[in-house]
DNA sequence: CACTATAAATAAGA
DNA sequence: TCTTATTTATAGTG
């Protein structure tokens, strides 16, 4: 006696052996992965959609296909949260002093988050290193038993930030180096991966836009640097 | 399916009424639209990671939370991606700096350059992997023997760009999350969780970063970056 | 692209 | 948080 026939044999044929498991790893094969994209992006937008709703939380999404291909979803647009991502990374401190008063700007060379943050953790650390001589201070004019702990955690955490400010700078060094010599040694014919049957369609909901931009013309070969996309909307 | 189920006389005792099926509108509820704009949002920041690594395409997603906070994800960095929707948009080249902020020119440290040089490894490393693909591929349709020691050097090359761009990014990481500890841990009374103190950190794959930018990373005393973004478009 | 069986995400509870 | 019952998302196919 087997489950089989207690369920008393299905006779329907099975059309498809359903989903099946994945790992979660680089798709090797060239249209299993395109499809793949295809879907998944569709539900990563269908996603945010229905966070952005329920919660009204305001997202921006942007994505590359590897096909090179540009897709994006914003609400309640890309370039507002974007803008408000800048703004906010970049300088926190609002412009109370710095005036400035030019309603729409350029953006600046291509900084970003990383240059941003660096100036960030150096600013704390400078802040930390000035917290801690007033802890110091303070402690002499004091019976200064409560502090040691303090001061303790103070340093290290000071010694930490130093340590990762400068392991990154070196990391970079070593970046820069590996990169200028892969550079140097091979510049290698690019490919694209077979035409895509394009468009985008996705019934947006009311206040969320979403978009493709169309397959920007990456160099078929040999490989630019340079921005060689194209403009959008 | 198993035997019980078939006997129908399921004795288990039902402690949850499961997922129930929700609208997808505006959650009224304070409590439980947080709630479910935590779940969700991590959930969409795995989708995307998921994407990134199945397909390897570049993505970068923004989220304000309604309750003011700011959540980023990106593959390989956010500004990449950024950069590169920036670059789109406004298919325009701009090197204004100097004008205003004379206060502190105190430039950015090292980091100037960096990120156009990241942008170039990564640019590279994905050249190289989509390059070794296409060899891959065409080896497939061939007797496939010449190609082995060219795909050998290549992987090599792709696995130490790889190496240097996520050890790059795992240190980044390290130094966002030590700020956030930082700031919080001496301004906001933030609840700390069990596995990672005041949000940060997310340890998905390789080289994609996750980050949660807490409300206010406000400089502490007059300190100034000397320049600061404005509006694009 | 439609379909299905299965894997995943997640709304409520505890 | 963790658990569980369901709803959703999707991998493989035709």
């Amino acid at each position: 006696m087997n489950i089989t026939s207690i369920a008393g044999m299905n006779t329907k044929k099975k059309t498809t052996q359903g989903r099946k498991k994945i790992e979660i790893k680089k798709i090797e094969h060239l249209n299993t992965r395109q499809v793949t994209f295809s879907k998944r992006r569709s539900g990563l937008f269908k996603k945010a959609s229905e966070l952005c709703i329920l919660t009204g939380a305001q997202i921006a999404i942007l994505v590359n296909s590897p096909g090179g291909r540009f897709y994006a979803f914003g609400h309640p647009t890309v370039d507002v949260v974007i803008d408000r991502y800048l703004n906010n990374t970049n300088n926190n401190n609002n412009n109370a002093s710095s005036s400035q008063g030019s309603t729409s700007q350029k953006l600046p060379p291509p900084v970003g988050e990383f240059n941003q943050h660096y100036m960030a953790v150096s600013k704390e650390l400078e802040a930390e290193k000035l917290r801690r001589e007033v802890i110091h201070e303070s402690k002499a004019s004091n019976s200064g038993e409560v502090m040691w702990y303090e001061e303790e955690v103070d340093g290290m955490e000071v010694e930490e930030l130093e340590e990762y400010l400068s392991a990154l700078v070196e990391l970079q060094r070593k970046v820069l180096v590996r990169a200028d010599e892969l550079m140097m040694i091979k510049k290698a014919p690019m490919f694209l991966g077979p035409n895509m049957s394009g468009g985008v369609g996705y019934s947006t909901d009311v206040y969320s836009t979403m978009m493709m931009i169309p397959p920007s013309v990456m160099p078929p070969a040999g490989f630019d640097f340079g921005f060689g996309y194209n403009h959008i909307d």
